[in-house]
DNA sequence: CGTACATTTCGATTGTAATCGAAATGAAAT
DNA sequence: ATTTCATTTCGATTACAATCGAAATGTACG
């Protein structure tokens, strides 16, 4: 089998879709991101520049911090598509529920100097 | 991570792909699509069982062959979306292309007789 | 009812993705 | 410029999905 450029193949992971999920409230960093998924930062990186490859979110810069937020305007119309209508496609149950619940108490300057 | 009932995870498959494809045109028998796809039988089964329990596709009892065609009604809004613009979702690439090609030439009676 | 044959199920193997921890990178501040 | 700290990259491990071949199932037909 040889291509893989597939954005479902990107939807698949449960921790991306949380990830984008949580994206729609508001930008995060990345540090904040790995206390909410509870996994390893590394592991967090990896999701977040696979999400960024495909276009689903961009990165700015903040100082020491990298915030991801939503890509306004992807160059795909798949893409696109999908953050338009992200609730229709991602159903939010009990898992990104929590996730919510804990971006509203999360502060990355207490959460991510150890 | 728990739950595993996502609709990206079974579109993320290139070969669950092709099947979904090439149904478009017509409906296939698994010894059909295994010709085509030059895959082993019980995987294009397992693929099969796989977009079927997930509505994408449905299964039509014809004498000892097992017709599979894309579902007309299926119940989740979102397989029905994609099924209703198939081709806005998955791109008619090189491979998809010689699929077609390859399912005029195909008679289940001399292909499926060893 | 027994044979033929399409399909499914099962068990084992292989390939690939997710994950982790450690090391490298890069930016800010002292 | 050196230290601090968020992030990324790298290498290795683990978990899971795709695949295969063999055995089981089910249906048609003689």
């Amino acid at each position: 089998m040889i291509r893989q450029n597939n954005i479902f193949k990107t939807l698949s992971d449960p921790n991306r879709l949380r990830i984008l999920k949580m994206l729609q409230y508001r930008s995060l960093c990345v540090c904040e991101i790995t206390s909410i998924l509870e996994i390893g930062t590394s592991t967090v990186s990896s999701h977040l520049s696979i999400l960024k490859k495909d276009g689903f979110i961009i990165d700015e810069k903040d100082g020491k911090w990298v915030n991801y937020r939503l890509n306004p305007h992807p160059s795909d119309n798949r893409v696109a598509s999908i953050l338009n209508t992200l609730d229709y496609w991602i159903a939010d149950e009990s898992l990104t529920k929590s996730d919510k619940t804990k971006m509203k108490d999360v502060d990355r300057n207490i959460l991510c100097a150890k």
